[in-house]
DNA sequence: TTGACAAGTGGAGATGACCTCCATATTTTG
DNA sequence: CAAAATATGGAGGTCATCTCCACTTGTCAA
């Protein structure tokens, strides 16, 4: 998938210079104040670079995400080694705030690229998905946890956790959400369980509402506020 | 707070266009994707006006927030009139994903911008944020769930059910993420409950990123992308 | 009704961010 | 070293955003 193409050694130095600027930024939470055309300045490369090596924000973020996923990967897979599986779950849950908290403006960045519906950080997520369906599964098999709730779910609930890094009480709230899924997956514990659910197939289609239809190919080169 | 000035009925007639022709937009998803002219234009009205009104997207999207926050607060109210408390606030949650799955875009859209950390929403998710509080105090008044979880936990789901609305499995998830948090909310099963959370000071992946702090005067009247 | 003032309108145009293009520079290869 | 391959960067075109003001529309007292 990733065909590494072996890259000219000054390209690489920029390549690498723009990751390290994008990483400041992120988690200086200014990724979204930031002209793009300042940014290439700011990275000491310029504009034609930038966009060569990154043809857009997303792509860039994705890059950014790509080193962060790979740590956290790396400590999943050694908490499932060293701890029984319900703990290693527990804690890398735990571990998981911690680090968003440590990290707010990359947090808050991804989640704003994520509720926007980029793609390319879609794939970037899979691998940490795959890591937490990994988690949840051992702990399934030792019958710590309930085996009705998809790991989807958790991932979810992390999700909620970094995108509402602005509120008052965040860390006490994302403390919250983990002990709730920790106590929720409990198999212990079900009463009613999964409730079964009809669809309620409301019609969304309330499409067509500009004439032209939309001038594709283009793309939005500047956006209000 | 929200001092009410008489509107002169022109205007209030443009106004409520406005609203109306973005609520539809929002429904439909494209409302980041749609020119601000073109949308001034598709309401019918003139740039000038639709600037005038509402002087950026956040304070249009508030306007329609505003509305659908109201429907839900007046419904969470109903509940709660009529139901055992801990039974009002399940009702409650799982009506939410119902409503968030009928109106993917709009709850796309508002994910996006409180992401972002649009101040002009969080006043409008106070009142939201306010009925759960109530559902959640009644809960544990009844003793049917635990004291120790603030209802902000809640909201944080219910944001990353609402963020997360491109997964595959979006359904199946949401009702996954809604019953952890119910189960969790228990009183009875609680095993070691809260766990007390001392800062992991061996300081493992804190890396001081910034060095300098943001030079660039920042402005963004265009965006990227 | 009518006149006069207040309130609101809308769209032409300035602004400036995004992105492309290509003459030039740098690295690699033969 | 020469030539080919690869990469650079920044000047400038394009187009969405937002302002401004001459004009229209609504309101109200007489």
């Amino acid at each position: 998938m990733t065909a590494d193409k072996p890259l000219r050694a000054d390209a690489r130095r920029n390549r690498d210079a723009l990751i390290a600027t994008a990483r400041e930024v992120f988690d200086a939470g200014d990724f979204f104040d930031l002209r793009f055309d300042d940014f290439a300045r700011l990275a000491g490369v310029g504009t034609g670079t930038l966009y060569r090596h990154f043809p857009t924000r997303e792509a860039l973020a994705e890059a950014v995400y790509h080193g962060e996923v790979a740590a956290l990967c790396d400590r999943a897979r050694r908490l499932q080694a060293t701890l029984p599986a319900a703990e290693a779950l527990a804690t890398f849950l735990r571990g998981m705030v911690d680090h968003i908290d440590a990290h707010q403006g990359l947090a808050r960045t991804l989640a704003t690229l994520m509720a926007a519906g980029s793609g390319a950080l879609a794939e970037g997520s899979r691998a940490l998905e795959q890591a937490v369906t990994d988690l949840v599964a051992a702990a399934v098999k030792d019958g710590a946890v309930r085996d009705d709730v998809d790991a989807g779910a958790v991932m979810m609930a992390l999700h909620g956790i970094g995108a509402a890094h602005d509120r008052p009480g965040w860390r006490a709230e994302a403390d919250g959400v983990i002990t709730l899924v920790l106590d929720g997956l409990r198999r212990s514990c079900s009463g009613d369980s999964q409730r079964e659910h009809e669809q309620d197939s409301a019609g969304t289609a309330l499409r067509q509402l500009v004439d032209q239809p939309a001038p594709l190919g283009r793309r939005h080169p500047g956006r209000m506020r």
